[in-house]
DNA sequence: GTCCAGGATCGGG
DNA sequence: CCCGATCATGGA
């Protein structure tokens, strides 16, 4: 099953590069894999903002298309950054086609617990050891002759809190979740307990959304942010991890003034954290 | 071997 | 409220 799209502002690889998510990585040049709501999915760029996805028409609609945020016009967003800021001209001009996904909370919940004082592949290592570990496995799609071979023999689905439910704290260190195995737990209990409630939480304003997640046992300002701006699209919210920090500091007097964008400086902080990261790794 | 990573918690001032 | 020490491990 393949389905062909004209998307504007959409570079996948840029994305998968981008450090939003754990699961998404190019394959080569054209082609870029991800691992989401319990699916395999690769993208083909065919040129002339072409894309095949290898899904079918109706999984591309209630899936794939909110996943990569397809229904928001980034080229007007993008339009509203001050001329003045150079370095935010020049990071959205290298970030040219990053958008910011909308990824399944819990997944991006114990991702990002995960996340915290670790570097990006280091990040992705644990994650996969947990999903090969507690998730299901899951059946490739069809590739067709537009696709290129996947990176890896097998693939396994985020696992949701109820596989986790009985997850003990060995299991958790042996894929090096080290000091975060107790936050880990803590985290499923408050899904499995119904302290935190998917559905409801997606209905809170952000002041509320973030008490409750900044709540959680090991869960802080920036991780809550992250959670606020990746799975529930407060776009609005400005993580702020070292990198960020770094940014700040070199071009904006310590701190970068969000009310300039107040319900996209999550989107303009993404694109400052890619330009920064891949800038230095040229380096 | 050394150093740092998409930080948070805890105790003390 | 702010500050410093501490946390376990992978990857460069």
């Amino acid at each position: 099953m393949t389905v062909i799209k004209q998307i504007d502002f959409f570079d996948p690889n840029k994305i998968a590069l981008s450090g939003q998510a754990f699961r998404i990585h190019p394959i080569d040049e054209t082609h870029t894999e991800t691992v989401a709501f319990g699916r395999y999915l690769q993208i083909a760029s065919l040129g002339n903002d072409r894309y095949a996805f290898s899904c079918s028409e109706e999984d591309f609609d209630k899936i794939w298309s909110s996943y990569f945020d397809l229904d928001t016009n980034y080229k007007s967003i993008v339009d509203t950054v001050d001329s003045t800021d150079s370095y935010l001209q020049s990071a959205i001009n290298y970030g040219y086609g990053i958008r910011i996904l909308k990824q399944d909370v819990f997944e991006a919940t114990i991702s990002y617990i995960i996340s915290q004082r670790r570097s990006i592949p280091s990040i992705t290592t644990c994650v996969d050891r947990l999903s090969e570990l507690k998730g299901k496995k899951i059946v490739l799609p069809e590739l067709d002759e537009h696709f290129a071979k996947p990176l890896k023999k097998e693939y396994y689905s985020f696992p949701t809190y109820e596989e986790l439910k009985d997850i003990t704290s060995d299991e958790l260190n042996s894929i090096g979740a080290g000091y975060r195995t107790a936050y880990i737990m803590a985290a499923v209990n408050d899904f499995m307990s119904g302290k935190l409630d998917t559905a409801q939480m997606h209905s809170c304003k952000d002041e509320q959304l973030y008490e409750v997640l900044s709540s959680m046992y090991g869960v802080g300002a920036k991780v809550a942010n992250c959670i606020m701006l990746f799975a529930f699209h407060r776009t609005g919210r400005f993580p702020i991890d070292v990198w960020v920090q770094r940014i700040q500091d070199k071009y904006y007097g310590g701190s970068f003034d969000c009310s300039l964008y107040p319900d996209t400086a999550g989107i303009m902080q993404q694109f400052m954290f890619f330009y920064e990261r891949l800038e230095e790794s040229h380096k």
